[in-house]
DNA sequence: TAAGAAAAGTTACTTTTTGTAACTTGCTGA
DNA sequence: TCAGCAAGTTACAAAAAGTAACTTTTCTTA
């Protein structure tokens, strides 16, 4: 595939966010931690799917994994400072589309 | 596949926005219209998906396409109103790109 | 003493999306 | 008459996403 002529760090960021669900993922984790089944019953994306995009965002360091070792288990994602840091950009997202949508 | 409990117009922004390249696109045609082969050569997206992603945008009135009878002929791409005022959530997503990545 | 149940995944398999590269159409200039 | 350009489109292959059933561990209930 082709280079980008654009901003390297923009495409970075967009090979990210732009991946489906992942922005309606970390959406719902501004509003705090939140269980494995807890995004997937809140979205319409598939078990298989919210594993490795919650896996690719750890890798990230976007967000972070928790377990408690209750019974039965109990894993908890959370946004990272650097999660918290897309906010700004996820309420411009929101806020255009309540402008301007339907 | 399910619903989400989510804000809908969210999620349709993110049916959008979240399909690869469009925000890429979007982003060059901030800098002022441009051609299909500018945009094609500046992304490394293939003709078949700009193609594709052009007519959605040029569908949801974010994005319009003027044909100049020319020889060969000549089409830009620009932005809508409704484009335009996404901006803010572009540049958003650009700062924290430059901020937090690499 | 099984037989569930619950949480967080994973697996195997199907369907959709993307990517690639070649082709089309209309016109021009050599 | 042939080559070339712009803006796509087509047919086919590869990658990503969707679906549903299954796994593992530890209680609870019948």
């Amino acid at each position: 595939m082709k280079e980008t002529k654009l901003c390297p760090r923009l495409s970075k960021a967009m090979e990210l966010l732009g991946k489906r669900w992942t922005t309606l993922i970390l959406y719902q984790l501004l509003e705090g931690p939140h269980r494995f089944n807890e995004i997937e019953s809140a979205l319409p994306v598939s078990g298989r799917i919210l594993s490795e995009r919650l896996k690719e965002l750890e890798r990230e360091g976007i967000v972070e994994r928790k377990v408690y070792s209750e019974v039965p288990v109990r894993v908890e994602y959370s946004l990272t400072e650097k999660g918290v840091a897309l906010e700004g950009a996820i309420r411009e997202i929101e806020q255009w589309s309540q402008a301007w949508l339907k």
